[in-house]
DNA sequence: AATGAATGAGGTTTCATTCAT
DNA sequence: TATGAATGAAACCTCATTCAT
């Protein structure tokens, strides 16, 4: 239900791609090559030194081409963290097999696969997590990305929330909104503070509580969660 | 609870002031001058341009000095900056009047003054907050200070959470330690995309959201809640 | 005989080609003249200002080049300062023509020959070898090729005093290390003086003064002198 | 006989203390202290790193005074260093009791015991002849008077020299001047190569065979050496 | 005579971006 | 489409010297 990792995010489809990216895209399939190399070796190299320690030319070393190649595909340092960027959408959009629980499974379950499905993704792209969370603080463009991501999130679960109050599952006196922002941040800032900074958790345990508080945040009926 | 800022905080006593600064400090009146306004000056630029978007030669024109001056008391941005942040904590420390509720409160009225000290002290702060954030994806040192800030914190909640597990005014199913850090992380981050990011929050409203989601998620038994 | 400037040597080979540059050389031919102009630029403003008083501009400038192109192709000034030295032992490498007697000369001439050829090369460098004593004292890397620059000399002299000593044409009572030492530490000393730090001195009758006090100091008989 | 540590040297009594000290010196007991202090802390600190890579105020935190008590009684750094020299010259002025052997030695231990109080007083004194070397390529100033000091001691030799042609103690062929010069740049490049370069000599045996050669380049007749 | 804070010109170095080939 | 050399604006930092106290 945070952050979902299980479905497309708005800003890979409209923010990022329609005004932020300029140059033509490779027509032959040596350009697509090339470009690729260009996204993958930036991936690394801001995995590994950040996006403001890294330097262009650790970029084009990394994917083997020359720097003048790099301007064939890219307006700036900064556009290549967008396309790298989509590439972890693209990532977090395909969850690996049977993380989401099928058919009448029960509200607890649901949620939790929901969570653990979140720490997953997350801790396959923790880097690039603290990528967005650095350039947040220095790029407005990026700010209005990061925030546009946590708005789609927060969006999705107030509606859950919504069905649940409706359905009589939920507490009523509860704003939606408020409610799904604070639960929503809650395991992102803890995804965070594990996956990125590095505090040490007992991650299935973890899981477990952060479920536990959420459906008592909720007050979910007892005898209905599961 | 959160980030409680009511009480001390451990770093800006034993780990900022002694390991970090290595210039001497002034000895005379006019050197105190000077550094206080260089740390003034730091603040307000770090707070205007950001951390890496400064320059020293704007901290020194804003505090009216020559370059070498600034090299008399710090040996780098960094630890200037680690100056203001202690400023920052000062300022934390001592939180205006009445913000805590005194003697026979209710448990929902002492949660929710804290909640919301620890949001105005966000608020007054927030700038720097950001610089905190930013820093900590740049310099492990950094990063380490953020983390023990939030330990800090986290472990003090863990401690009244216990309490009360025991006065049997809490779920004694949740983990005192990982429930302190999830609730923590929940206000933090919510502050964080309000106040940095620039997320529209009914702040009054959210303040009351979060109280009561505190004592859902614990839950504190209606008839005790004040 | 002394630091004889008529072979190669072996720093200009082995020690400094090999550990001290680490930038890539250039691949194209722009780029190789661009090295070349910044080589060239650099011997003539350290010529000039010396190697403390110069200034990277001052080479870039003379080279006409921007400062960023200098460091496409080195390090730092010592390491410019290395490949000026290079150079220099690469002229010190190639006598003018005549400079060696031929055949059956007798020993002073060919004393007297390598002496000269030793003046005239340290003439063409005397600014260079200043430099090269400047740095010596500033720099362990350059005290060592100072060093080792004068053992190669030592040691090659020490052969042929070994070799006078054994035909019957040198005193056996003295060690050829030590001897070897002195003799090329006289000549040494003598070029630095007056081509250095501007003793007058009359140059072809010093030639001939030196010559006399080796073959008197190895006590080669009157009658083989040639 | 060589740079002879024997003897006042010129320069110590005219052309430094003349035209080189500006400031008045203390009148009072203290002030004759701190400027010693200062000289003494300047000497401690140019042996330790050098004239060029040595500060001001590593001087006077080593002579435990203010930056500004050092133009008390110096213009400038260099200013001290020729302070810090004339000290060294005091102390070449003043060797050890029984350096020189008395009466009617021979001519060869008159020679030799020169030739070791030279190295001695070298040695005692190696880390500020470096200086010397060192600042004579970076200040006329210095250069003139490390010549100055050279031709002190070639002067006097060139004396001796011709005293020994006028006993028929020496080969009249040789022109004093030139030879003069040519035996003391021997020696005082070899105390430079060992003593501060770092060559490994076994000193007795090189002062022996210094000596020898000296003798064999002077041709004094073997049954005269003594 | 002593203090120590203040000065600021002057140097080095980086690296995103451009451009001739 | 690819190359890699060239650019040059910044930004940091040092330290001899001055000066108010």
């Amino acid at each position: 239900m945070p952050d979902s990792a299980t479905t497309p995010v708005s800003f890979a489809n409209r923010a990022i791609t329609e005004p932020w990216t300029t140059k033509e895209p490779p027509v032959t399939r040596r350009g697509e090559r090339t470009r690729q190399a260009l996204v993958q070796a930036a991936r690394t190299v801001f995995e590994r030194d950040g996006f403001i320690n890294s330097r262009l030319s650790d970029i084009t070393t990394e994917a083997r081409c020359s720097s003048g190649s790099f301007y064939t595909y890219f307006e700036s340092k900064e556009e290549v963290l967008v396309a790298v960027l989509e590439s972890m959408q693209d990532d977090m959009m395909h969850p690996g097999i049977g993380r989401l629980p099928e058919g009448d499974e029960s509200i607890r379950a649901v949620i939790e696969a929901s969570n653990r499905a979140y720490i997953e993704a997350y801790r396959r792209n923790a880097r690039l997590m603290m990528l967005l969370e650095q350039v947040a603080t220095l790029d407005p463009m990026f700010a209005a990305l990061r925030l546009e991501r946590a708005q789609t999130f927060a969006e999705r679960n107030s509606v859950k929330i919504k069905s649940l109050q409706e359905a009589g599952l939920a507490d009523t006196s509860l704003d939606p909104r408020t409610t799904s922002w604070a639960l929503s941040s809650m395991i992102s800032r803890l995804a965070y503070l594990g996956l990125v900074l590095g505090e040490p958790f007992d991650w299935d345990e973890l899981v477990g509580t952060i479920t536990t508080l959420w459906l008592n945040a909720l007050r979910v009926p007892e005898d209905r969660r599961g």
